[in-house]
DNA sequence: CCAGAAGGTGCAAAGGTTTGCAGCAGAAGG
DNA sequence: CCTTCTGCTGCAAACCTTTGCACCTTCTGG
């Protein structure tokens, strides 16, 4: 039922390497056999096969998006992006769910690897040398994690967290808690490192806990460790713990900000909309989306040189130029975070 | 690079369609056979080819799946249900974000329709005839709206908004305003129906305010028209615009639910975590997204009947027998409900 | 001991498209 | 008028897999 290439052919009087040369490669193919083909083809409705053409040129027109939890309002934003740069350049994405599943990760790699042209791979969970392994199989572009040697794109939350710091402590706070991340986070990490690394300089006393799930019962779990640690303030792996974490604080009859600070990092939407409104470090989730799309498809641009018949994949030795790009973030104070109690700030706001 | 079937078939001493088999129909080889091609395969990391496989059987093994806005925290869990549904079908899902556009809609079903095996439309703003007729070029099926003689999931939301106008009017409510959502949307108009006929047999007044967009502006722009009208209470078309609508009367200096009730439908995660936490009409969201990959993977049993040589698809004419899918709703009782200002209620909870 | 069935394997065509090469006509240059 | 070039089109192989059919061997039952 479907029309093919021959149908076209037939019908517009010419062979099929004209018509698929019509729109493969319109430059060639004289103008009036084009608009007869085009007519033709419009007509008859038919579309090209994309298994057919995969099978030949090699290059499926996909992309594959693996993310570690779909329903985690982080990644919507960011697989929308991905979604609509990827159509604009008429490519279509797979999107996947690990669970948080390091051994997902892999399978699904291995899964999409055949079907799609590259994958970004999101927030990873598995280690580096895995996931260097896996790209000798399948060009991949790594996003929220910075690996030598890999495209990838990170989001500067080290700078987000000092600045987080520094807001807290400007606001008289000295004791200040850290909720972390997941496990094998390359985010977690960073934020650990930089709230490290910045309050050593100031005389703040910093409380880790974690891992935590990146979830609001992750937060809500440990609402009674952090009033146990005594801290005033608590900067959190993401706004989800964040939010979960009021909540928690909430029920123990403390109010936020008034008696604690919270600061989240991502600003999802929902910060926004909770009360207090969530101080918060903002990601360019889809600023990141549309990155990792335009480096996997400019890399793909450079491997499509074709090394005559059939050469339709470089070596696996090649060592193409790897880009990595990294995105600013920005510290959005709302209503979750105050002086610290009994703090004297002074307040010159000019 | 990549080895394919010849690569096996010469490592493990037989014929290429030996090893096809292996893979595709086990019980066909013997056993002794079947273990040396697999560990030959396993040994050079061969993996079928899913695009000369479509190009022969006709089937990619593929489900689209279009939404109206993948931002929009209704679709996530339901996009991630359905991706685990048909991944342990030995499906992958392409998602793509039609940004509430109808005509996106039909583009989007096109250019998708030659390289899926069916598609999924959810929430669709297009008329009824033109998915009809587009389900004559691709299997489809639609969730939430029915369309007879399609296979459809819907939610019963009707049921559930019957149940929260009880609610109200048993709390002493007289006078319920409905913030409708977006034209072209059939829960929509179900909505406006069932309150409509719910409101009738009691002496409730309703006002209907809309349409909406379904985010949380669209409910914060109806704030003050909600007050104007002097409605007790809001029934609102989804969670995100009743979250804006408590937003808006807040800044009026109203407090809910002391001086206004308001329900919301979807019971998004977001409205466990907003404060007052929504009462609201639970949608199964998950439940639909795998009921909907089902009824079209079964679809495709059926008509995965070849019909002799290369007989891959059906006839257009073909009359399958379509099912239609009701999920029950429920009403979810939360903070944001609660006795009409000055009403006198009988709270008799035992 | 023979007919027939059953189990396993090989053969080759087919699926829709892309693309290097060859061929052809007409134009440009000498 | 002969060459050379350019612009367009046709030819056919190749991409990798599936599958109807035919063939061969071994086993079963009479």
């Amino acid at each position: 039922m479907p029309a093919t290439i021959r149908d076209v052919a037939r019908a517009s009087g010419v062979h099929i390497s004209t018509v698929s040369r019509t729109f493969s490669a319109p430059h060639l193919v004289n103008p009036d056999t084009r608009n007869r083909v085009l007519a033709c083809a419009e007509h008859l409705g038919y579309r090209p096969n994309r298994a057919a053409r995969a099978l030949i040129t090699g290059r499926t027109h996909n992309i594959g998006l693996i993310v570690a939890d779909i329903a985690n309002p982080f990644f919507p934003p960011l697989i929308k992006a991905a979604e609509s740069q990827a159509r604009h350049r008429d490519y279509h994405i797979f999107v996947t769910d690990t669970n948080e599943d390091p051994a997902v990760e892999e399978d699904l790699v291995h899964a999409l690897a055949k079907q799609v042209d590259g994958i970004l791979l999101c927030s990873p969970r598995m280690n580096n040398s895995l996931i260097e392994q896996l790209s000798r199989e399948v060009p991949l572009v790594v996003i929220n994690r910075h690996i030598t040697g890999l495209p990838t794109v990170v989001m500067d939350v080290a700078t987000g967290t000092r600045h987080a710091i520094d807001h807290l402590t400007t606001l008289g706070h000295t004791h200040i808690a850290l909720l972390g991340g997941p496990r094998g986070s390359w985010t977690n990490r960073e934020i650990r490192r930089a709230a490290t690394t910045a309050t050593r300089t100031t005389d703040t006393q910093l409380t880790i806990l974690g891992p935590n799930p990146p979830t609001e019962h992750g937060g809500h779990h440990q609402a009674e460790n952090i009033t146990r640690a005594g801290a005033t303030a608590v900067l959190c792996y993401n706004d989800l713990i964040a939010i979960g974490l009021i909540e928690g604080l909430h029920q123990q009859g403390l109010h936020v900000p008034t008696d604690i600070s919270v600061i989240g990092i991502d600003d999802i939407t929902l910060s926004r909309l909770t009360r207090p409104k969530l101080t918060t470090v903002a990601n360019p989730t889809a600023a990141a989306g549309r990155a990792a799309v335009d480096m996997l498809l400019q890399h793909d641009g450079h491997w499509s040189g074709r090394i005559g018949r059939g050469g339709l994949r470089t070596a696996t030795g090649d060592r193409r130029t790897t880009a990595q790009v990294t995105l600013q973030t920005e510290l959005v104070v709302r209503d979750s975070t105050g002086p610290a109690p009994g703090a004297v700030v002074s307040e010159d706001k000019e």
